[in-house]
RNA sequence: GGGGUGGUAGCUCAAUGGUAGAGCAGUUGCCUUUUAAGCAAUUGGUUCUGGGUUCGAAUCCCAGCCGCCCCA
């Protein structure tokens, strides 16, 4: 049935059932360890004050659950004999090959010997009242054990003195201390603390919360319960885990040891609600259009290909959200934006993982300057709310960026001649572009276009020194599509890409409605910016889409930015990497 | 795709051709308000894989796998 699922817990106890009785982790049970089925079966409210199930319910437990349960001696790891006391259970009469030193294999032995003493680690759960930090904040000063707590979470230090132990457990949240004495606990349950918890396993612990006399904020502990048994050992606490590749290939692990890796990638949800809750106020409305396509549009860039059985067909993987967005715009959704995966078929490198988030946003009646309003409030509200500062630094160049001063807007025309110390460059012909890269000691393909011979320059050149929140505005018609061109210099189109730190963070266009113009644009695209062209987009223009300001945010970029990240793969939870050679020939 | 660089105990790292070590973790013992706890004892290795050179290889050479950095 699963009625006592660990979220139920959460919810009971954050439905107001708090400072459960200390006895509710009931000592006569399985070595006094409370077990989910006790928990389900009762609410946790109406509990009696001890809560002693009565020995048929042993019977629901695992296998090992006999009477004989009750008697369970001390566990102990048996070493080679002449070494420690050996315990002997059951049949076991052999001396057993030392294991002392496969940590893997010590705890296999304890948790067949709690099950062997009828106690199942991985079927208990607990109601817990509080999270670890929220825990610390009900303290008052000098109101020792005044306030019951239930708390649960990974062991992540352990200090045993004698009949007393400090440990820590991890949550969520954070940490909270915990105090375990012998005293409180009587020596039978002190005991199987000390002898069946590793650090790594997950318990749950009620108690009272105190202060130290080095002033931390401490839950004594009147009962603990084992939740999950940690099979293998946790990375070093003090080094964390630094290999790259365990840390990509086991987040996990990097997540429960290393602080910075938890902070930063906690940022990250914060940084994505807080763009939904912008747009909301703003009455966007968010959607969700369809990741498998038949034409990847919108961008130019290599699709991932699928294949439909049912439908016998080919599909690829979008590529960007624009195009069904724009057909949004076409049915009325007057500001609408999604929050979405795209997915790439390039190669993976410091700045690229071959599936990555965007935001994009589509506002009618707006253009490309509205645009410049949207993002420009979004990330100093983001950087208030979130970040709680204006300025972030930036490590690459040394500089603070600072998001509160204002904000350039220059040319991209007034940028190239800049760099290139040519103010004729636009008039000059693709031989002399060629040279004027070369001589910035830029690599010229033969087969590329003159723009993006230019482009080159752009991306290379100009672009990674733009560190402060700059707009490039007025791009070359070539380089998209999809929006509006500009009346004064039809060359080049109403758009900017802000550029950050280095980084293209949003492009935003006045967006392309003209059917006729969209087909041309298309049609008449070159290089490596070429796109598919989509029929079906074409044909909802045809219907009228209402002029409109539209832009796109790499959300992995902008998380790069914000937490001062060195790569895109420290900002995605789970890094695309080449699957592992000994999980390969595993599976 | 090219160049560079790395892979040693569960983790973090030493060991430059001559017996593979340390800290943490583990195990055993002592320790009832600790802060990376301490003290004492102790276990632990296919040095990524496969070849080669050599009396002898973690170390040198070749190939492969995986990672990281730079370039295309």
């Amino acid at each position: 049935m699963g009625v006592h699922e660990l979220p139920h817990g959460l919810v009971a106890g954050a439905a107001g059932q708090l400072g459960p009785e200390p006895g509710r982790f009931a000592r006569g049970v399985h070595q006094g360890v409370q077990r989910s089925g006790c928990a389900a079966e009762n609410n946790p409210a109406l509990r009696p004050r001890t809560d002693r199930s009565d020995p048929s319910d042993r019977s629901d437990l695992a296998p090992g659950g006999r009477a004989a349960a009750a008697g369970a001696p001390p566990l102990k790891i048996r070493l080679p004999s002449g070494r420690g006391q050996n315990t002997v259970t059951g049949s076991m009469s052999e001396t057993p090959p030392d294991i002392s030193h496969d940590q893997h294999a010590v705890r296999r032995q304890k948790l067949a010997e709690m099950r062997a003493g009828g106690f199942d680690p991985f079927r208990a759960s607990v109601a817990t009242t509080h999270f670890s930090t929220e825990a610390k904040a009900l303290y008052v000063e000098g109101q020792d054990y005044a306030q019951t707590v239930t708390v649960a979470g990974r062991l992540v230090t352990f200090r045993v003195q004698g009949g007393s132990s400090f440990v820590k457990i991890q949550d969520q949240q954070g940490q909270i201390q915990l105090y375990l004495k012998k005293d409180v606990l009587g020596e039978e349950r002190y005991g199987v603390f000390k002898k069946s918890l590793d650090l790594g396993d997950i318990i749950g612990v009620t108690g009272t919360l105190f202060k130290t006399k080095t002033g931390e904020i401490t839950v004594r502990a009147d009962a603990f319960t084992l939740l999950s048994k940690a099979l293998r050992p946790l990375p070093e606490k003090w080094h964390g885990l630094s290999d790259p590749e365990q840390v990509y290939r086991q987040r996990y692990l990097d997540l429960i040891v290393n602080e910075e890796s938890r902070k930063r990638l906690m940022i990250r949800p914060k940084i994505v609600s807080h763009i939904r809750r912008f747009l909301e106020e703003r009455l966007f409305l968010e959607v969700e259009t369809p990741v498998l396509q038949s034409v990847a549009g919108g961008a130019a860039a290599r699709p991932f290909q699928t294949h439909h059985n049912a439908l016998n067909t080919d599909f690829v993987l979008r590529i960007s959200l624009e195009l069904y967005l724009k057909r949004l715009l076409v049915a009325g959704y007057d500001r609408v934006f999604e929050i979405g995966r795209n997915f790439r078929n390039e190669g993976l490198s410091r700045k690229h993982n071959p599936e990555f988030t965007m935001l994009e946003v589509y506002q009618a009646y707006s253009d490309h300057r509205g645009m410049m309003t949207l993002i420009r409030d979004l990330l100093t509200t983001l950087c208030r709310d979130v970040l709680g500062t204006s300025k972030i630094k930036h490590a690459a160049s040394g500089q603070d960026i600072d998001f509160g001063a204002p904000w350039r807007e220059v040319a991209y025309k007034d940028l190239i001649r800049e760099a290139t110390g040519d103010a004729d460059w636009f008039s000059r012909s693709k031989d002399e572009h060629a040279a004027g890269a070369a001589k910035l000691g830029l690599f010229v393909d033969s087969k590329w276009e003159d723009f993006e011979i230019t482009n080159e320059i752009f991306s290379k050149k100009i672009e990674p020194n733009l560190i402060q929140p700059t707009f490039v505005l007025n791009l070359p018609k070539e380089l998209c599509p999809l929006a509006k061109i500009n009346q004064q210099d039809p060359t080049t189109i109403d758009v900017f890409e802000l550029v950050i730190g280095g980084m293209e963070i949003a492009p935003a266009y006045s967006e392309q409605n003209d059917p006729d113009v969209q087909r041309q644009m298309f049609e008449a695209q070159a290089g490596e910016e070429k796109q598919n062209i989509d029929e079906d987009f074409l044909l909802a223009l045809e219907y009228g889409m209402p002029p409109a300001g539209g832009m796109g945010v790499g959300i992995d970029r902008l998380c790069i930015l914000l937490t001062g990240a060195e790569s895109i793969r420290d900002v995605i939870l789970f890094p695309q990497l080449r699957p592992a050679a000994a999980a390969a020939a595993e599976a």
